[in-house]
DNA sequence: ATAAAACTTGCAATTAAGTTGCATCTGTGA
DNA sequence: TCACAGATGCAACTTAATTGCAAGTTTTAT
């Protein structure tokens, strides 16, 4: 699944103290292979808290371990590393699935616009509402 | 301001009843010309229930007469008409202020993205977060 | 015009997701 | 060993939005 280890060193590069749990949030994530809510990361711990939960990714942002973004009213989490770019998510409104989606070109030339508009842009949040491929096949063959 | 004819000819266009109080939730975001929320909108029209507010706005969304997205935990409202259409929005985190970026252009490429995935999407939110232009020169000369 | 059906609005209560304050625990350095 | 900083848990709180229901207004069909 995920090596404990590489979480351990993920935080000690960023000089972050290393606890069971911050390892347990951090690699339920590595692990997950896709953006969780917090709700998601609490049940998959299991034993810890809910407002330790939301602690502990409020400090992985802060050093940028993760990514967080909001879609409707909730925010989700998600590694930020070289293998993990920031990209657009796609969100059924069916299914309630989030998918993301390759293009990362796209994200560099928003991250440039803003520049120009000198604005220091620090979490580029692309999130796009709409029927997933599955979900509008199922719903057309009623 | 706006023509309140503007907003009831929306309406009927849309084939949803005029009220007045669909009219004054309308007329505000038209004559407002930038996003709101719905307290913003509460406040502005004045003597109207919370609820009514979402309420309105929810059915104005559903017409498409307004396009509704996300920033952190709240919803925000704006015109979306020929004139108005989709852009990113910068929200600065210092003064908090949402800024729209026109680049509808790329709006266009992230919808087209969108369909060669196979992914019907109705609504397309780009946000950045950061620090304006205004801000980060206050920042640098402290 | 009148009655019935269909919306619209307001009030109070509820919900979802996150946040805060404070007490307790844990581990590290003097 | 002591004490100090940081991590965790619990309970209470906050914010923004939603729901249920009753009362008012429109609209439609007769």
């Amino acid at each position: 699944m995920f090596k404990a280890s590489n979480a351990e060193q993920m935080l000690k590069n960023k000089g972050v103290s290393v606890t069971p749990l911050r390892l347990s949030v951090l690699g339920t994530l590595i692990s997950a292979g896709k953006c969780l809510m917090a709700e998601e990361i609490l049940k998959r711990v299991g034993s810890i808290n809910k407002v330790t939960v939301y602690r502990i990714l409020e400090k992985l942002v802060e050093v940028k371990l993760v990514r967080r973004f909001s879609i409707k009213r909730t925010f989700y989490y998600e590694i930020a590393d070289k293998d993990h770019k920031p990209h657009p998510h796609l969100v059924c409104n069916v299914c309630g699935k989030v998918r993301c989606l390759n293009a990362s070109e796209l994200m560099i030339i928003l991250s440039n616009l803003c520049k120009l508009y000198g604005f220091q842009a620090d979490n580029i949040n692309v999130s796009i509402g709409g029927v997933c491929n599955e979900c509008s096949k199922q719903h057309s063959c009623k």
